[in-house]
DNA sequence: AAACATTTTGTAATCGTTTACAATAAAAAT
DNA sequence: ATTTTTATTGTAAACGATTACAAAATGTTT
């Protein structure tokens, strides 16, 4: 690998010479420039990134911090990120913490020590410690998906409350009553859909029947057992609702295997867009989060902190939408 | 941020005391290396990575370049990458490139420049050029998914046509003769299914309808537009073979759109186990392919050249499974 | 006690850039 | 023609680690 050395002594000039033709710096004459981009290109030469970085304390990647590679939510925030920085020349170091805080942590620092000029991340419900620390050595940083209490701290989340509202809503309209619902555990997003579930009832007098809600870990498996019990209790909900697309495939599949019948026997409705839901019969009726545009928005976010990291700290909501199909008919 | 000429200072020793120290080197008294280790401490010093990269001119990352982050295909594997990574302490620099040969050089670059230990690499259709060049440079490399003709690198695919063939042989002994089928354009995955699928239908004596097999784009829309067309023509298959996950989202959403019974009125088959396919009625019958030991298998791959870079290229071959569900039922 | 071997530590060069600062060259003003 | 200003280039010091090599300290042998 040829180095700016190299380059010079072919052009004929210094490094620092070479340097500021690359940066294009001015103060460098017209005849000079030529010589060394000639040289730059017959030696194929590339800047070493690495070299660059620990001189200038920075660098070009953004880091990407998700919990979970396979959830198609996060690969579609991914995507997104990815797509925007591609168009900043910005490149992405994506991690994935597997919903494991400690694995956050070293990612956290990882990113610290890679220098990288920000980093989006989702974080695990603990809030970590490297968290915090990041934040106070003014690493730019947004957050995704879940909102962190007590820090002030630039975010994109989509209104949690309003979306399970209008959610429930939809199902207390199709003249459901016995709603049985899982929730995430633990977890902030989980806590807010509670709430929205509860405000639909209230605003239309209701009282929800609390035996029937359940908190559960967003992993397919325990939606499915979540799902199982509802159906098994003496006196059943006569509709579920999921708070999350993990547990929507475990509660659909144990309503599949059940052979009950949606929507005559049970209604079913469901958070996240995951690409079965309009390949089964009935298609299912869900709140579709705006991923890509959360993505966006994230990494717009981030590049507008970095350039000005004394701006205050800005919050970014975005509406979930209610894409209405055959899964909670009227009942 | 703490150097780890603070840490010497606090010490009482030099920089390369602290070095050794922190590298486990023999040398220095215990005494002094618990001096050393409480400076660490104290000061909550973590080495700067770039300036180590610079200097030894490799890393502890390794780069996982993938066609496009959305495919569960590959998220599955690189969820294997990740773990494996993770257990040896190397971290992960995911990239996308979208199918896109441009961002392949791009990022093959960037990779160089980053100082990798190495790269697993799903490459795209056309062979890029960085592509042979980076191998040239000896920077270690896996090759997964695709194989790469004429140059001679670690890979590790699956047995195709042995896939295509007993998919395709499954179809023919539940008495289906008429089978449309949709192969990937331009790809040796899809060129390698399609002999399997002519393997099948050559040993059992049967000639296969060759205007019912369609070369397409692996995208959803177009396995949406192939299975329509399928379905429109003078006389219409008795099922439908789709070659990858993508085009079998489509084409299944068409038939059901169409509202041809499965497996009654049309047989269907396909590659990928996708998350759906077991939701629907009747399930799908699939190859399954191996990803996590994919993704496994590429890492090992991977460690054990970088450790040994000059041992001959292997090529590890994975047969894919078969499972039969209700969706080519006896015709 | 001197000579030698061995262990422990420090000095300084190195990796490939960027960038203050100094030095030189060219242009403008006197 | 000399001085002053401005534009161009080079020199060398960072950035923060690792690692030959030299030096010092300790231990061993004669």
């Amino acid at each position: 690998m040829p180095s700016i050395k190299d380059v010079a002594d072919i052009a004929g000039v210094s490094t620092a010479t070479v340097s500021r033709v690359l940066a294009n710096k001015p103060h460098v004459r017209p005849q000079v420039r030529e010589r060394v981009l000639a040289a730059v290109e017959s030696l194929n030469y590339r800047p070493n990134l690495v070299a660059r970085s620990l001189r200038v304390q920075k660098s070009n990647k953004i880091g990407l911090i998700v919990a979970d590679i396979q959830n198609p939510f996060f690969t579609s925030v991914s995507r997104a990120v990815e797509d925007l920085a591609y168009d900043h020349e910005l490149s992405v170091f994506l991690c994935n913490t597997d919903e494991n805080p400690k694995k956050e942590d070293i990612y956290l620092d990882l990113m610290q020590d890679e220098n990288v000029a920000g980093v989006i991340i989702a974080p695990t419900r603990q809030t970590a410690s490297a968290f915090t620390e990041a934040i106070k050595l003014d690493l730019p940083m947004v957050i995704i998906d879940r909102r962190l209490q007590g820090v002030d701290i630039d975010s994109v989340l989509i209104d949690n409350i309003d979306a399970a509202y209008r959610l429930t809503e939809h199902l207390i309209a199709d003249g459901h009553r016995r709603i049985g619902a899982m929730f995430g555990l633990d977890s902030v997003t989980g806590s807010q859909r509670h709430q929205g579930f509860l405000k639909a009832f209230k605003e239309h007098d209701l009282q929800p029947s609390s035996d029937l809600v359940i908190h559960v870990n967003a992993r397919e498996d325990e939606g499915y057992q979540a799902a199982k019990e509802l159906l098994s209790r003496a006196q059943p909900p006569d509709a579920i609702l999921t708070s999350n697309g993990l547990l929507s495939v475990g509660a659909f599949r144990a309503l599949h295997e059940s052979k009950v019948a949606i929507p005559d026997d049970i209604g079913f409705a469901s958070f996240d867009e995951t690409g079965w839901t309009t390949l089964v019969n009935p298609p299912i009726t869900i709140i579709e989060q705006p991923t890509y545009e959360i993505g966006q928005a994230a990494t717009e976010l981030l590049l507008q902190r970095i350039k000005n990291p004394n701006r205050p700290a800005r919050e970014i909501i975005l509406k979930a939408n209610l894409v209405v199909r055959g899964s909670c008919a009227h009942h």
